[in-house]
This record gives C-alpha cells, structure tokens and sequence, in this order.
DNA sequence: TATAATTTAATTGAAGTCAATCAAATTTGG
DNA sequence: CCAAATTTGATTGACTTCAATTAAATTATA
C-alpha cells in the first residue's frame, strides 16, 4: 500500500520541529553560563533589553521579546527580588508598569560578557551560515506577522 | 562614551533569540488548527512518531523528540486518556515502557492531514529558503550533539 | 552467586508559556 | 459630564520543560 499520502505528517518533512528542537537545545546550552549569573534564559534576555533601554515600559519589553505579561511579570517580579531592576508606576498613566535598572543591574553586564562569547564556540556555523539563518528566522517571524500573529 | 563593548550583548545580534522566538510563534500558529483535534503541541509531534512507528519504546520515541522522560510522561498518560496509544511493558525488560498506536489513534492520522496544508500557508518561505533553513537547523543540532549535547 | 554499575521510567520542584479572565485607569463619543 | 470602549498589567489554569532524585530491573564483575 501507498502510504506516500501520510508523508507530510511524517517529522522528518518538518521545518517546525527543527526549529522547536534546536531553539530549546541552544537554551539548554546557554544553561551552565547563565547559572553562573544566577539568572534563566528568559531573564537573561529580559537583562539584554534592560541594559540597551534602562528604563522601559513591561509592554514595550514584552513587544521586544514577544512575551505577554503572563510570562513577564514573575520574571520581573524575579529580577527585582534580585535587586536588578526596580519595579514602578507611571505617574502619567498608573496602568503603566516601568522596569528600571538598578546600579547592581548595570555592574551584571560586565559580568556577563563572556556568556556571549562562551556561546559562540558552541555554535558550529560559518558566519555566513549564521547570518542566513538570522535572516531566515527573521523573515519568518515578520511573515507570521503579517499573518495576523503576535 | 565607546559601548560598542557590550554590542555582543544586544538582543539584535544574537542568534538565538529569533531561534527562540519564531520557535514559539509557529508553535502558537499551530494552536488554532491543532485545537480541532484536542492535541498540543508537544501530543502531536508524539503522535507524528506514532503513526510511523505505530509501536515503540518510551526511550527511543524521547530520543527522536529530544525530549526526557518528565515530559513525556505525561504526555504519553494524556494520549492514553484520549484513547490513541496504550502504555504497557516489556516482559523481556520490566523497565522499558511500550507505547502502541490503537485504532482510534490510527484514524486520527486521516483527521490529522489537514495540519499540516493548512500550516505551509502560514510561512511565508519560499521552497529554497524552508530547505535552506532546515538544514542549517539540523546543522545546529547536530553540532551541538557533538559537543555533548542531549 | 553477591555486589556494583547501568539502564529505564517516574516523580518532584522550579520556571516558562500562553489563552482567558479580571481589574483598574484612561480615553473616546455622545 | 457620563457611559462605553480601550489599554495595561496581574492572575489563573493547563501544559511544557528540564535537572535532580528515586525506584526498579537488568547486566557486569569480582
């Protein structure tokens, strides 16, 4: 029998589940790093935003990362607990959540420059492969975009 | 003042947050299609590796999805529940789980082909581009395997 | 054959993720 | 001004993820 109609369903013929299984691999790599921050992935990136921005809105940091409030306020509640960010309201508009980072935020970004670093060797692509692939996942994310997503 | 130190540490110049962010979002353009058949995510790639294998050990069904036993346990329990697969063991090996695709969740797999039509609109990539990103991600997965990954 | 090491799942605990809902503040339109 | 709509976060609930631990069975070794 002719199963060659079922091959889509087949994980092999997947573009989403590469990308499901190396997204949660790379974060598990960037495990033993982060640990020495005392900090998660998602509050790594969420540091990433803070020290560009240092003071930012939780729904304008939630557009950057593409995260709703659900994931964002514990791990702000979290980073604050940590003495990284400070928490507070909009005197113009009391609805508005402000992150702010602190002075012991700012010192962790020299702390943890060689996450970067580190990360890099763990990636085996030519740069050429890499800038492909950022320009691929990007293109991606806008189409999804468009299609009504995020 | 010279930042451009810490430019290694901008979310803009780093790989894996659009890995990690066009992961969730094809995962949340799933969610719609995926919810007609009662399954997450995570249930209908396990049912994926179902249908071609129809038979198969807890170990070796988390070794194609990468995943470990805490979270596929509950998930193999949850297809139980639904009715399409059966846990039992092995009487050569007492310790070894076997899921089996039942009936039902073989005719699942008839409901199923829809998802993935449906989901090829969604991305906006043309043929070369999905082949291109495919095996740059299986590149980083493999290359991270080497380097004592998973 | 005992004992030790290994293999395989299950469980646990902490965190992440997101849809849905709620609550409060603000803005808009009548 | 007042009611309705909108915006913004917080909360809740179901599920996912993974490291670490535990338990049981099997295999290897002294």
């Amino acid at each position: 029998m002719d199963d060659s109609k079922y091959d889509p369903l087949k994980i092999e013929n997947q573009l989403c589940f590469p990308l499901y299984a190396a997204s949660r691999e790379i974060i598990r790599r960037y495990r033993p790093f982060l640990d020495k921050l005392d900090l998660t992935y998602t509050q790594y990136i969420t540091m990433m935003i803070m020290w560009e921005y240092e003071k930012i809105s939780a729904k304008e940091l939630g557009g950057k990362l593409f995260l709703d409030s659900g994931t964002l306020t514990p791990v702000l509640k979290s980073l604050e607990n940590k003495g990284y960010i400070r928490r507070s309201r909009s005197s113009e508009d009391e609805r508005v959540l402000i992150a702010e980072l602190t002075e012991s935020g700012c010192e962790l970004r020299d702390k943890a420059l060689f996450v970067p670093s580190e990360m890099s060797q763990c990636v085996r692509l030519t740069k050429e492969e890499a800038v492909t692939l950022y320009s691929l996942l990007y293109k991606l994310l806008d189409s999804n975009e468009e299609n009504g997503g995020v």
